[in-house]
DNA sequence: GTTCTAACA
DNA sequence: TGTTAGTA
């Protein structure tokens, strides 16, 4: 079995067939019609995966399901479209910091003197000192340090 | 049955 | 934007 870090395993995951909708599909999740799910498309609005040819039918990933369901709860709430796609955008913006942080601080998990703990990676600049977290029976953080011997 | 583009009683 | 036509 070849070795793949966790994170390259989400994104494989992500991009699989799992995850992948045609046009109607997606409008049924969504409740976006096939029509505006077109129109948004040729606005530049959303994207679908490449074809071959322009007569195939449409693959949507799951990224684009989340911006198809986030526009659409926005005009749901009486935005214009183009109200609505700006909201989107600034909403991403928004969970850029903590989408960053939690991508490149958490390293996997472990296991702590039996515990469950998420691995948050050397901080000291030696690297010796690795911070671990877990969370106890009354669901409170704790956190602990590890000194790795050489 | 689904999706494609193009067009509009 | 909905819907319909004629395809693939």
């Amino acid at each position: 079995m070849t070795f793949v870090s966790k994170q390259q395993f989400h994104k494989n995951f992500l991009k699989s067939e799992v995850f992948q909708f045609r046009i109607g599909e997606l409008a049924t999740m969504t409740g976006v019609s096939t029509r505006q799910l077109r129109y948004w498309e040729s606005k530049g609005i959303i994207s679908s995966l490449s074809r071959d040819g322009e007569q195939d039918a449409r693959v949507y990933n799951y990224k684009t399901y989340v911006a198809v369901a986030t526009i659409k709860n926005f005009l749901d709430e009486g935005y214009t479209l183009k109200a609505a796609v700006k909201k989107k955008e600034e909403l991403e913006q928004s969970w850029k910091v903590l989408h960053d942080v939690m991508s490149r601080a958490v390293q996997g998990t472990a296991e702590i003197d039996g515990i469950p703990a998420v691995d948050l990676g050397f901080f000291d600049a030696e690297q010796t000192q690795r911070l671990f977290a877990t969370v106890d029976d009354q669901n409170v953080v704790k956190y602990r340090v590890q000194t790795i011997e050489e």
